[in-house]
This record gives structure tokens, sequence and C-alpha cells, in this order.
DNA sequence: GATGAATGAGAGTTCATTCAT
DNA sequence: AATGAATGAACTCTCATTCAT
């Protein structure tokens, strides 16, 4: 009940806005009463909160294996990294909005507790570009920090436009992207 | 007073949400009444309609006369729409949040006279790389939709992160951003 | 209205109970709606406020000119302000009801704020026992703050039982009162 | 457990009120679950049903003891019932409370219990005096009813302020109270 | 003897909007 | 051009109570 109370309001707040969406919509959802949402959260915002816990903890965590994997280059972690991204757009499409679009609905209490995860997932992008700027995989003149962002704004743009059962399938669209970050888009 | 309005609207939108955002917070900020308020503003969406045509419309006309130079190749064309992109985080951060985020918040009816202006802003970035492929500017295999996507994306995402009055100056950040898009960030 | 609807606020939390009165009780009987209510007072603490500063306000104001009569003795003072106390019984029962009941459900600050006018209207009872000793007409051996403390319970407990239109009169509860907290119910 | 749950309920329903306060307050402060609660009371009201009448018991019962003493004059039998109810406010501060203040939360049936108790209890003070005066121990010109409500007055409002671990003892604060009953604050 | 899930009625409050002035 | 009184619908949240286990 509790699991899918929590998935429509991922709906919900998707499509229409945390503000929007009211408790009533969530309960009819689920055939249920407002007391029973009250039962299984303190309060609208504790919906919020558990939506995004388990957003950015699952994203972190798909971001660690990647990159504890030994074997791979960073060249191919960063190429992973935006493909895990993009393959959250089918599974969490509206989780993504959510979380980037709901956080100010956050008290600063629980912002608190969610914002360095946030910094957590840009900061080891940008290790990864480090990383592949000292094995020569990278050219050497690049600003790290600025380039996670655009790597991170490309990915989650595509949140706002993507459809996922269209032409285009995940893997292709991770492909062009990639090839224009790693070759940019003019011809050598 | 009514262009005080608007201003001070586009701040608390901004800044709360357009849902989170009452009327008499935006009253209230202009020493006025509600009264005032309506005597302006057919309603609430009002405001938010005039918030998103006008930034739209000056960055469509931005975007125009880049574009009309026929002097200027598309390297430099595409060069300047991101500057301008960039340039407006400074002078109109908070619209460009409305923009991207409260649009949802409009009519069927007020969203269909401002989504294909929204559009346009995207075929104009997707047709300058057109031209640029086939003026040799650029790569022949390129998917021209999704990097204009890709383009919008890097450029949008600065509006969550980028400090105007930080360090980093808007020339150097599109400069930055221009040369991962044209040369990729693997060296030659 | 907003008078009116203090007055209706003071009948019926003086008879169900500040907690037990709904606003829409209030605004039921008033004829107008919950909207009405909240344009008049910030919230349902609002008119509690309201009513416990005009109560003690009005009887500290009554009580000042007792207390400031250079003609009358002491004896005459503390016989008038319990008069006064018992009189308001009539006119405002609900309202002394509500002042000695409901206090605790104003928050902290608003304490703050009325029950030093509350122990002003104590202390000025125990200065005019104090006077009254100095002047020798009273005991030399009293306890004047308990003392005090007696004379409102005796007062101010009339509140639960004391029926104004009912065969004694206000004077003659008074008489009967000061008789016994004068004299005592023993004989000579 | 029935036991601590009412005696949790008296300390809360004193400080907070009997509306103020929640099932969930009484069970949290017992640990406790909502569950448990139906099992001993049948509703709410039970609890508080069973505050009051177990206080009023114990107090006629007290009452009763000292008035059934042939050998006591009723001057005394007046000071050992002042000095009972002062008494009971360090053991039962809050119960008495209760008892005074939570009585309109009783269903009109359970009132019909109580109320004839604590009228009764105010009928044998009253009853006290009235032998007084036929023993001549008090004077003859003394309305008894009034004054039975003016010592409860004073003893039961001494519950809003008497701090009984304060400088005063429960004694010398009964000797204050009766000096003044009996012999008034005017000297001779 | 005790629990936890679920309810539903109603509470206090907010707020966009209207309208006479 | 501007206001202030009034509204009513919807909102978030509380809570006494029930009941299967």
């Amino acid at each position: 009940m509790k699991e899918q109370m929590m998935k429509t309001s991922i709906e919900l707040f998707g499509n229409k806005g945390f503000r929007s969406t009211s408790i009533q919509d969530i309960v009819e959802a689920n055939g249920a009463t407002k007391g029973t949402f009250y039962y299984y959260f303190k309060n609208k915002e504790g919906v919020l909160v558990q939506i995004h816990e388990s957003f950015i903890d699952h994203l972190l965590n798909g971001q660690e294996q990647i990159m504890q994997n030994k074997q791979s280059t960073n060249h191919e972690k960063l190429y992973q990294i935006v493909e895990t991204l993009i393959r959250n757009i089918r599974s969490n499409g509206n989780s993504a909005m959510v979380f980037f679009r709901e956080m100010r609905h956050l008290s600063d209490e629980k912002t608190a507790a969610i914002l360095p995860k946030r910094q957590l997932f840009q900061e080891n992008i940008q290790k990864v570009i480090e990383d592949g700027i000292l094995m020569n995989e990278f050219r050497q003149d690049l600003r790290t920090d600025m380039l996670s962002y655009a790597v991170l704004g490309i990915a989650n743009w595509s949140y706002f436009w993507y459809e996922p059962d269209g032409e285009v399938k995940e893997n292709e669209l991770t492909d062009i992207y990639m090839s224009m970050i790693f070759k940019g888009i003019e011809g050598e």
C-alpha cells in the first residue's frame, strides 16, 4: 500500500507538480482514504522525501558500481554513467522529473540530507573526467567542473523531451550524445 | 505598477514556484492590494502568460538577429546563440527558470500560443547545425534534432547552478562549452 | 461584523470551550463563511487573544479608577473591586469564563503579553490590603498575597454557579461576601 | 496498565485539557498503542468518567469521615474540610483541575451520575455552617448557601496558583484561609 | 491481552477571485 | 486607478474509533 502510494505520487508529482497534486488526488488514485495516507506518511513532504531518497540512492548506487570497475577506462565509465542516466528515463522518468524540479519543496532539514548526495553524483562525474585527463584519455586543458555540469545538462534535459518508446532507442541516444561529447561536432 | 508587479512575480515564481506563490505575496511585495492586481491582470495565469511571452519573444528576437547575419558562419551562429542563452542568466535568471519550469501551469489555450515559439527556438538551433553540415562546417553524420536538444540542455542546465557573480564569466563559460561541443573532450 | 464575531465566539467558547468550538460554529452563528472569519482574524487563536485583551483591559481599567480615588478607604476599595468583579458576571459572564479557563490555549508569546496584566490585577488587590494594614483598617498579621488569592477565588468561583437573574442580586452577593471577608463568620 | 493510563490521562488532561489531549498522546506516554486503550476503555469519555468518579468519591469519602465525627465542633469540621481540599492539591492537583474544568465534556447521562455528588460536597459544607449556626458557633445572620460557595472558591482557586513545594506549607495555607473565614480581616 | 492497519468525518487554514465603491 | 470586504472551494492534516488478527 505504502509502496503503491509512492508510485502513484511519483506519477502525479511528475505530471502536475508537487504543489498542484493534492493528497486527495493521491489517495483517490489508490482507492484509499486520506487517513490511510497519513498512516503511512508524516505529511505531504514525507512522500517527497522518500521519492528523493530512493531515487538518488538508486542513482548513486549504479554510479558507484560503474566507477569501481578497475577494468574499464574513464572513457568507458563516462559513457556508462550517461547511459545509466538515460536508461533511467524509461523506468523512472517521472522520478527524475520530481527529483530535479521539486526539491525546493523540501524543508531545509531534509534538503541538507539530500543535497550532498546530489552533489556527490556530479563530483563523481567530474572525477571520472579528471582521471581521464591524468590517463591521457582526454585533453589536458579541460575545465572539469563545468564539463561535468554540461554532461549532466545533456542527460537530464532529455527528461523533458525524450520519448523512450519513440524511434530512437536509449543506446542510440547515448551514442549520439557521447559521440558529441568525445569528438565534438566538427569534422577532423 | 504593472511592470513592477511582473518583475516581482518573476522573482517570486522563480524562487518559490508558481503554485507556492500567492497573489497576496505578489501584492505585498509591491505594497499594493489584491484589488490592484486584478485591475492589471485577468487572473493569476495572466501574469504567467505575460512572463512567458515576453521571455520567449525576447529570446527569439535575439536568435533571429543572429541567424539573419549573412556574414557569419554557422559555427559562429551556434556560438552566439549559446552565448545569448547564457548571458540571459545574469539579467533574467528567474525568467528562464519560470519559463522552463512553470509552463505546465498555463491552460491548454495559452500553451498552444507559446509552445510553438519554444519549439521554434529549438528548431532554429537545429537549422544552424543542418546548415553547418551542408556548408561542411560540421561532420556529415550528425543527428541534428538530438544535438539541438543537447545544446539546449547544456545551456539551460546552467540555470540550476551557474552563479553569474562567481569566478567564471559568461563568455568564459561559453568558450568552455563551445569548445566541447565543437571539438569534444578527447584530444586529436 | 468583526465585533459580532467576537461576541459569538465568547458565547461559544464560554459554553463549549475553545477547543470544542469550531470556526464553522462561529461563522454559522453569524451567517457568514469561514473566509470572512479569516479576513478578520489571523487564526483561531486570534479571536481568543482579542477576547482576553479586551476583558482584562476592561477589568484593569475599572480597578484603576477604584484605586485612584483618594477619598475612599482601602476597606471601600476592596469592596468596590469585588463588586466590579461580580457585576462583570451579568454583562460578561462568558468573557470571564473564557478568560480564566482558556488562557492555556494561547501561545507562549501571547501569554507573555496577557499574563502580566492578570498578575497586576491580583497585585492591586494585594496592595489595597497592604495599604489597609498600614492605615490600621485591617489586622496587622495578614498574609496579603494569599489573601488576595482568596478574594479572587471567592469572586471568580461565582462564575461557575452564580445566576445573575436569580433571587440574589449582585450587590447582595457582594455584601454577603464582603461581610465574611471583613468580619468572618464567627460572631464577636 | 489501566491504572497507569488513567494516571497519565490525568496528567495530560490537566496540562493540555481534555479536548487537546489525543488518545495518541495518552498511549505514547505509556509506550502502548491505540488498540490497547480501547481494550481498557470504551472510548475517550470513558477515562474522563473514571477520573471524575474516583476523584469525587475520594473527596466525598474524606468529607464523610470528617462530618461523622461526633467529637468535633462544626468549627473544626469546616477547618478539616478545607484542609482536605488543599492537601488534595499535592497528591491530586491535576485530578482536581480535570474535575472542575472538564466536566462539560461528559455526556448528559454521565453528568447526571456525577453532578449530584458534586452538589452533595457543597451541600455538606453548607450543612456544617448551618449546624454551626444552630450551635452558636457562627453568626446567626449568615447566608449559608452563598458562603459554602465562597469556601469552595477559596479552596479550589488555589489549584490555579498554589505551589505545594513552595515556601508556604499546606497547613499554613489552611490556617491563613480559615483565619480569614472565621475572623475576617478587620481587627476587632 | 494487545496490536496495527485503515477509516471518515471534520478540523483549521489558504487563496484565487468577485464586486461595490 | 485602486481598494477592502466577503466568499467558497479546496487544501493539509488530526483524531476517535473499528476490527481482524
